[in-house]
DNA sequence: ATGTGTTCCTGTCCGC
DNA sequence: TGCGGACAGGAACACA
């Protein structure tokens, strides 16, 4: 569910709470999520201060002073919520524990991190912080769409003599990373290209005015703090709303609002997943 | 190497 | 009000 701009939202949210603070108590409630977790993690955390929260496509990485970095994936429904009163001003009590909270960290500022995630496609891991980038998970990760390494000649040459509709390729994190099925709809719509058009087929020039609206709906997309469909909530609990900027996703039978267009969004199925686009200015 | 389909899990919504 | 089926932001994995 959350792709890169939810991601580095909850992390943004996450910081202010976790970053310099020590872990003072690790309640890890089931043995696993997507995998089990790593052996000891309720120990491995207890004491450890976090010093930095960071991400990488869609991982949140916490580094402790422990040499140590915990990788956080919140898979399809996976949140993180801060509840409690770091400053300490007031006396707010913590929530009652909810149905799949998974894990809960209180830190010595008195916040409280809740991961709950319904249908447990998260994952957590630790790994040597020196060594976080050739973990398994994030070791084949392309460029992040706001990075300098990801330009037209790069997406150009990744997309040379690929058969694969150009939506597949762009939800490929080898190629890209951080991009979900919304924001490939919205990138694909914005630049006018049909999803089902084959990447190798598509016109350099093209691909090239792809590389500038990608950057911009995911830069937009974090400016509104993600998109809300029924699980995302920012750490905070509040809801994004960018959702109330979709031009394709989850429009389906709406008029498209490219001007002078006429067309009507249409869904169709891609590898098994809902894409949604305007086959009128979509080519 | 590249492309496609399946699978993990729970919750919600829609039609009957 | 219940029941079955489709579908949901991801991505590892198995297989052609």
């Amino acid at each position: 569910m959350p792709e890169l701009p939810e991601v580095e939202t909850v992390r943004r949210g996450l910081a202010p709470a976790m970053e310099g603070q020590k872990i003072m108590r690790a309640d890890i409630r089931r043995p696993d999520l997507r995998w089990p977790f790593p052996e000891n993690m309720a120990d491995r955390l207890t004491g450890a201060r976090v010093i930095r929260m960071g991400r990488r496509s869609k991982y949140i990485l916490a580094a402790l002073d422990t040499d140590e970095t915990l990788i956080i994936h919140l898979g399809m429904s996976g949140r993180m919520l801060v509840s409690g009163d770091p400053l300490g001003q007031f006396h707010h009590a913590h929530p009652a524990p909810q149905k799949h909270d998974h894990v809960v960290l209180d830190m010595e500022n008195g916040a409280r991190i809740t991961f709950n995630d319904a249908r447990r496609f998260g994952a957590m891991d630790l790994c040597k912080t020196a060594e976080t980038a050739a973990h398994p998970l994030l070791a084949k990760l392309g460029p992040e769409p706001n990075g300098n390494t990801f330009n037209e000649t790069y997406l150009q040459d990744r997309l040379k003599g690929r058969m694969t509709p150009i939506k597949s390729a762009l939800l490929d994190q080898r190629i890209i990373a951080g991009l979900g099925n919304i924001y490939v709809c919205e990138a694909l719509h914005r630049a006018g290209i049909a999803p089902t058009r084959q990447a190798g087929r598509i016109s350099a020039a093209r691909i090239a005015a792809l590389v500038p609206v990608i950057r911009a709906v995911i830069a937009e997309a974090i400016e509104a703090g993600g998109s809300s469909l029924s699980d995302y909530r920012q750490a905070d609990g509040e809801l994004g709303y960018f959702q109330h900027c979709f031009q394709a996703y989850d429009r389906e039978g709406a008029p498209c609002l490219k001007p002078g267009c006429g067309g009507v969004i249409q869904r169709i199925v891609q590898s098994g997943r809902s894409t949604f686009y305007c086959a009128q200015c979509q080519r």
